[in-house]
RNA sequence: GCUCCCAUCGACUAGGGGUUAGGUCAUCACUCUUUCACAGUGAAAACACGGGUUCGAAUCCCGUUGGGAGCGCCA
C-alpha cells in the first residue's frame, strides 16, 4: 500500500472561501487521521487573477487554523516547487509529450471566434457549446508555419468521441460521462500558462497524491482529468468530492447573502476552534451524538467514509453557539487576555484593567455572552459609567420611595471600609426590612442605579466588581436624574 | 437547454429491510433565579411523490418531482 498524499491547492486570489477552509480540513484531517502527508500548493497560473499578498494570507490562515502542512511553501519537501507559476517547464514538457501521442494539438483559432461559435451553437439550441475541432485538421505544414510566424496559440487535449468515461468517487460511487460532452480542454493557454486541468493533473501525478479530495464543483470536470491521466498512462488517483456548502436558499455559499471569507469570521470575533468544529460538522459526523470537538479529536474521529453527499447549509446560529461553547471551555485567564486585548481596539482602549477586575467580569459574564467583545458590550457598565436609563425599567422598577430607599443602602455601606459581596447583601437585606418592603424594591433600583439596564450578573457581583465608590456615586447620580 | 450530483424535523444530522424514526442548533413552555443568562425538564417539528421487490420499505430498485453544480485562454 503506497503512502497517503493528499493535498489542498488553493489559487491565491485573495481571500479565502469558507468553503475553501473545510476542503482544506478534511484534507488535513483524512492525511493526519491515516499517517499520510498533507500538502500545500498554490495554483498561481492564472496571471490574470494574481493579488498581491494572497500567498501570505492563505499560509497565515493556515497557521491560524492549525493546519500543519508537511510540503508546501516556506516549508519545502521532495516534490517542490510548490508554486505552480514555478513549474512551467514542467508543463510544457508534458504538453509536448502529449502533442508528440497526438493526444493534444496546437489551436491558434482568436478568442473572437471561439466567441462567434458559443454564441452560434447556443443559438442553434445544440445541447452544449464546445469547440468545433476546428484546428484538429490543419495539416503539418500549416501548424507548423503559423508557429513559425509566431502566430499565438493555445494547446487543446484531442478528445476522441463514443467513448465512456467512467470512475470511481469516494463519496459517490460510479460516475460515467460520455466522451461526446467533454469539450477539447485548452491545456496550455496563449500565454503559456497551463490551465488548472493540465498543471492540476500532472502536479497531482508528480506530487504522488493518492486521494484528490475537493469540492463538488469540480466533479463535471473530473472526466477532463481521466481523459489527462489516460492521455499520459497514469495511474488515478483516488477521487473524492465533498459536498458543497450552502446558503440559507440552498445555493452554492456566497458572497451577497452573507459572510464567506475566513478572515470576516475572525475579525467578528469566532474563535479559531469553533469555526472548525462547525465547518467540520457541515457534512460529517462520527455517528454519535458528539457535538463539541477540538482539532485532535477530530483528527482520531474524522473517516472520508463518513462525508454525507448532500450539500450542508451554512447556519450561523449554530456556529454562535459552538462559539458560546468553545469560549465557556476555556479558563477564566485566558478569556480575560482575550478580552484585554480587544479593548484595546475598542473605545476603552487606554484605560488601565487589573487582572482581578477583568477575570472578576469573566466570571460573572462568560455565561451570558457568545463573543469576547460582548464583554464590554453587554457588561458596559464594568467599564464607563451608565449615562442613561433603560426607559421600561425605570418605569417599571424605579418607584417614588426608591431614592429613600437607595439612601439607607448608602449609609449602610458608607461605613464599611472594604465592602466584600457578603456586605452588599446583608446591607440590601437590612434595608428592606427596615423600609418595611420586599428585597426586589431596593435590588431594582439598585440595579438600574449602578448599571442602567435591567439585566446582567447579580447585583453584588456587579456593585462588588464595580466597588464601593464607584457603587455610591452611581446611586447618587441616578437619584438626582431619576429623582 | 444539456450533463452530472443530491433528497429524513426550519437548519446540521443518526438510522440503511421489522425503531414510539434518535441527537444538536433554532423556536415555544415550565422549573431554578426577585434581573438577564446558564442549567434542567418538556413540547412542537421530518423520511418529497408514485410504482415495484418483500410477509414487511424511511431503508433496496425504477420513475416522477424538486433542488444544486458544471458547461471560459478562471480556478
Amino acid at each position: 500500500m503506497s503512502q497517503i498524499r493528499v493535498r489542498y491547492a488553493p489559487s491565491p486570489t485573495g481571500y479565502i472561501h469558507i468553503g475553501n477552509l473545510r476542503t482544506a480540513l478534511y484534507n488535513y484531517l483524512f492525511a493526519k487521521h491515516t499517517g499520510g502527508k498533507f500538502i500545500l500548493r498554490i495554483e498561481d497560473t492564472d496571471q490574470a487573477r494574481k493579488v498581491e499578498g494572497a500567498v501570505d494570507n492563505l499560509i497565515n490562515t493556515m497557521e491560524w487554523a492549525g493546519f500543519e502542512y508537511d510540503e508546501g511553501p516556506g516549508r519545502g519537501g521532495d516534490f517542490g516547487p510548490y508554486y505552480q507559476s514555478e513549474r512551467l517547464d514542467i508543463y510544457k514538457k508534458h504538453c509536448d509529450i502529449l502533442l508528440e501521442k497526438r493526444k493534444a494539438y496546437y489551436c491558434f483559432c482568436t478568442a473572437e471566434r471561439l466567441t462567434a461559435l458559443r454564441e452560434e451553437q447556443q443559438k442553434q439550441k445544440l445541447p452544449q457549446t464546445k469547440y468545433d475541432k476546428h484546428c484538429l485538421h490543419l495539416s503539418e505544414e500549416e501548424v507548423n508555419s503559423n508557429l513559425a510566424a509566431g502566430m499565438p496559440h493555445v494547446i487543446r487535449l484531442n478528445v476522441e468521441q463514443g467513448d465512456v468515461i467512467r470512475f470511481h468517487d469516494f463519496i459517490r460511487g460510479e460516475v460515467e460521462f460520455m466522451s461526446e460532452l467533454v469539450d477539447d480542454q485548452i491545456l496550455m493557454k496563449s500565454d503559456g500558462f497551463p490551465t488548472y486541468h493540465l498543471a492540476n493533473v500532472v502536479d497531482d501525478h508528480l506530487m504522488k497524491i493518492s486521494h484528490v479530495i475537493r469540492g463538488e464543483e469540480w466533479l463535471p470536470s473530473t472526466p477532463k482529468h481521466v481523459l489527462l491521466y489516460r492521455a499520459f498512462g497514469w495511474e488515478l488517483p483516488t477521487f473524492a468530492h465533498l459536498p458543497l456548502l450552502l446558503n440559507a436558499d440552498r445555493s452554492k455559499l456566497s458572497k451577497r447573502q452573507g459572510d464567506v471569507a475566513v478572515e470576516d469570521y475572525r475579525k467578528k470575533g469566532y474563535l479559531t476552534e469553533a469555526l472548525i468544529n462547525f465547518i467540520a460538522l457541515l457534512g460529517w459526523t462520527a455517528g454519535d451524538d458528539k457535538e463539541f470537538y477540538y482539532l485532535p479529536e477530530l483528527i482520531s474521529e474524522f473517516t472520508l467514509e463518513r462525508v454525507n453527499k448532500s450539500g450542508a447549509v451554512f447556519d450561523i446560529e449554530k456556529l454562535n453557539w459552538l462559539n458560546e461553547q468553545h469560549l465557556r471551555a476555556k479558563y477564566d485567564s485566558e478569556i480575560a487576555a482575550m478580552l484585554r486585548e480587544e479593548l484595546k481596539n475598542s473605545k476603552y482602549a487606554g484605560q488601565e484593567y487589573p487582572d482581578d477586575f477583568l477575570i472578576n467580569v469573566v466570571k460573572v459574564m462568560k455565561e451570558r455572552v457568545s463573543f469576547v467583545r460582548e464583554f464590554y458590550e453587554k457588561a458596559f457598565y464594568f467599564f464607563e459609567e451608565p449615562t442613561s436609563y433603560e426607559e421600561a425599567s425605570v418605569k417599571k422598577g424605579w418607584k417614588e420611595q426608591s431614592p429613600a430607599i437607595l439612601r439607607v443602602f448608602e449609609e449602610k455601606i458608607k461605613n464599611i471600609e472594604t465592602v466584600s459581596k457578603e456586605d452588599y447583601e446583608t446591607a440590601l437585606k437590612e434595608t428592606a426590612s427596615e423600609m418595611g418592603v420586599g428585597n426586589g424594591a431596593v435590588i431594582h433600583p439598585l440595579r438600574l442605579a449602578t448599571s442602567g439596564v435591567s439585566g446582567g450578573p447579580g447585583i453584588f457581583d456587579i456593585c462588588f466588581i464595580i466597588g464601593k465608590e464607584k457603587t455610591l456615586q452611581r446611586i447618587d447620580r441616578a437619584i438626582s436624574v431619576l429623582k
